[in-house]
DNA sequence: CTCTTACTGCAACAGTTGTTGCGTTAAGGT
DNA sequence: ACCTTAACGCAACAACTGTTGCAGTAAGAG
């Protein structure tokens, strides 16, 4: 029983059950397509990124990835998830403003990059594809949940009262970056990063106030 | 000569460029397409919205259109400056606290509409199509320039430094309701727009500090 | 080694999306 | 009323997207 292929840690990757038993070379092609997906998003971003694209690369036949994924943006969705895994850590410095300052800059520095800036992208907005958006929401609210983290042990510290609710205030930490990189488009430098990170702390103190009515 | 169709403010309305010297229809056709490009985002949103679906909803020709507006973003696009023109009032009610509230409480309300959610919906990512981005972006500019003037005017009562800068506090403003509603998809109730503004306006209060560097 | 089973490639097909050439139509100027 | 001219409808077409039936093939079980 310890034999089950579930990856090592139970992750929310993989939109294709790899639940049945194989009887086909499954694995070897899923990686290869996923791996041309990844390339595909890597040069083109979502521009140019189509079932038939991601194909031609991998050598794998259309159908057979339609087969599988059936739209394109599970196919993003799902190739991605891949490679976000690692991500980003939940800093733990000792003090609130320090903690987010780092997580800013590292949430930053991936939206620099190509393959950040695909998952911001498709972070951003609802997703048409259901199975996708679902995906989506589930990323967004993994992520939030862990980053409360960091709101739990300012709270425990005595930064900030404890009546702050965690969810309200993580979005109060994350959001001006995210409309200023992933929507608006705008370069985050060290300065700007200074900035958001004092704003966010003041409006995370300031949720404290009167907060459960 | 009050006969002229410019509409009252010379918005940015109209990708297609209604310059040249009109040889035909162009006004009704453009009227009834986009009537109808409204109406099937009214109900559908961006799910099922096609050149082709608002071409049989309108009646004119598939080809007209993408002769006219080429793809189905820079339709929607379009369409919805038309309607978006009356948008959402600057409020000036003399305190910071409470121009904000006002703002984002008919953000919120705008954003529940069943046009707005399409406008969030676009808003919030960039587009593919390079025409339909501009657009997006000019749209954000104007708007966030606008609501800078709340910003000024609390700056000028001393409710807040004169460092700060307009555009990040109107960023910090905005961020924490943009993401929570559009890309989180959650709802904002009255309790939750007081946190936003509690929070929102002592963001802006923290971008003064030591914020020239 | 053989059998079972699932997945893949292939080809044929259907639907949608977008393009182009041509004759026709209507708005605005004279 | 007439002429010019841009825009439109139509049809034919090209390209892309997605689906389905069938035969072949590889992985895992006994």
């Amino acid at each position: 029983m310890g034999a089950n292929p579930t990856p090592p840690r139970p992750s929310l990757s993989s939109l294709t059950s790899p639940a049945a038993r194989p009887g086909g070379r499954t694995a070897r092609t899923r990686k290869v397509v996923l791996d041309a997906a990844i390339e595909q998003l890597l040069d083109g971003g979502l521009v140019g990124f189509s079932v038939g694209a991601v194909a031609a690369r991998s050598g794998v036949h259309p159908s057979t990835i339609y087969r599988r994924w059936g739209t394109r943006e599970r196919l993003a969705v799902d190739a991605l998830l891949d490679r976000v895994d690692a991500a980003i850590p939940i800093p733990d410095t000792g003090a609130l403003a320090t903690d987010v300052r780092q997580l800013l800059g590292d949430l930053a520095a991936f939206y620099g990059t190509r393959l950040g800036a695909v998952v911001g992208h498709l972070a951003m907005a609802p997703l048409e594809d259901p199975a996708a958006e679902g995906v989506r929401q589930l990323l967004w609210d993994t992520r939030l949940r862990e980053v409360e983290a960091i709101v739990e042990r300012a709270a425990a510290r005595g930064e900030i009262g404890r009546r702050v609710d965690p969810r309200s205030a993580v979005e109060a930490l994350l959001a001006q970056l995210h409309l200023h990189v992933l929507t608006l488009g705008h370069p985050a430098d060290a300065p700007t990063l200074d900035a958001f990170t004092r704003a966010a702390v003041a409006a995370v103190r300031a949720l404290d106030d009167a907060e459960p009515r």
